[in-house]
DNA sequence: TATTGTGAACCGGTTCACAGCG
DNA sequence: CGCTGTGAACCGGTTCACAATA
């Protein structure tokens, strides 16, 4: 039972969001079956991933809501607030700056940075864009986790360099590019361009001859 | 042979990528040997890849950039233009409408919705905001074939209802919930909270005490 | 009785070794 | 001789049947 399956992984971050939902509807209790229902994953799913990590329900009776949710966000590490910069403040970075969802999330946004002087000092939200120089000293003093790589394909890499230099933790990589760290620090694309282009592979050939198989 | 993995699906993406970039620099041939470690793929991951779709390559020789990355373009259905739509302009909506990549794509721009009167006819890159209420009209007559689903999670399932009763045939969408469309439209999620959440698996645990494995 | 938790069977994707061929 | 293309072996994730238990 060494290493859990990424798709397990992926699939607890949904079994989260359905299990959030049904306590704010105030939902207290359910089972493998209907949270499989809703995550659209069978309930055999559901109970082998949550066996990797642990036992949750009651036989017969099935599990709480409150208490499977809690264990949740403790298994993906969401107790804690995370510190979180901003590498690239283009028109991506700019509008993850404003995002008003981190307000309500145990992600805090720390800093952005930008090699540009043009945007260095600008106020975005309520961060003032700092220049890359600063950048290690910055990820040091405030404790930043992790970064959001919002830079050109072309930038991708070298940010990723300092990023991984300055003490980063983990990169969610929006750069429509393979950007490699090392083992320590891992990166989880985010990837607008590739989801198009699968898109297309899913949808393309006439209605006549259908569409490829999906997978 | 009837399904292809959707993990090669993804590879032949990332294949793709490296294509081009090679083509960029004047690389004018390869083999599965090269292609494979800069995609971080195995040889062999790369030739079963690549026979699912047919034989591209030359024995003893390899693979011509030139020709292989025509062919993955192809099986990709990236050899023609791709109408797409922006469902919902809040802040990533406009992001992604001046995003400038597009224009060197094979992927236009024709269409923006939102539901907010406050919304509706302004003007951001060279479109202008439509209400909703359009929808169906413009799809049809402007050949729209994709959408950005950029709306807030509540309304997530209602636009994407209007979508499919639209005639749109895939979804890219960006919405932290999972959404639910008929078989014969694909939606991919391109899920920024989602990868969030899964990168703090990965990241989480105690310097001494290894993180979980990564998968 | 109802539903979880889990060892075993199954299946599909990855790895491999090598046959095919330029 | 070198590298592709591919049938077969392997492995790991999913499915399943059922034992455990509230």
């Amino acid at each position: 039972m060494s290493s859990i399956p990424a798709a397990t992984v992926g699939r607890l971050v949904t079994y989260l969001r359905v299990l959030t939902d049904m306590e704010q509807s105030g939902v207290r209790a359910t089972s493998s079956d209907e949270l499989g229902a809703v995550a659209h994953v069978s309930a055999f799913q559901v109970r082998k991933d949550l066996a990797y990590f642990g036992r949750f329900g009651t036989r017969g009776a099935g599990y709480t809501v409150a208490t499977l949710r809690r264990e949740l966000r403790r298994i993906l590490g969401l107790t804690r607030p995370w510190h979180v910069a901003i590498m690239g403040m283009g028109r991506l970075g700019q509008a993850l700056a404003d995002y008003p969802n981190f307000d309500r999330s145990e992600f805090r946004l720390e800093a952005a940075f930008d090699v540009d002087p043009a945007v260095v000092g600008r106020r975005i939200g309520d961060l003032t864009v700092e220049p890359v120089s600063v950048l290690p000293s910055v990820v040091a003093e405030r404790d930043i986790d992790l970064a959001f790589l919002t830079v050109p394909a072309g930038a991708a890499q070298a940010a990723t360099d300092a990023l991984v230099a300055a003490g980063i933790r983990g990169i969610l990589s929006f750069a429509p590019v393979l950007v490699t760290a090392p083992d320590h620090v891992r990166v989880e694309p985010v990837d607008l361009s590739a989801g198009l282009q699968r898109l297309t592979y899913y949808v393309h050939g006439t209605p006549d001859t259908p569409s490829p198989s999906p997978g």
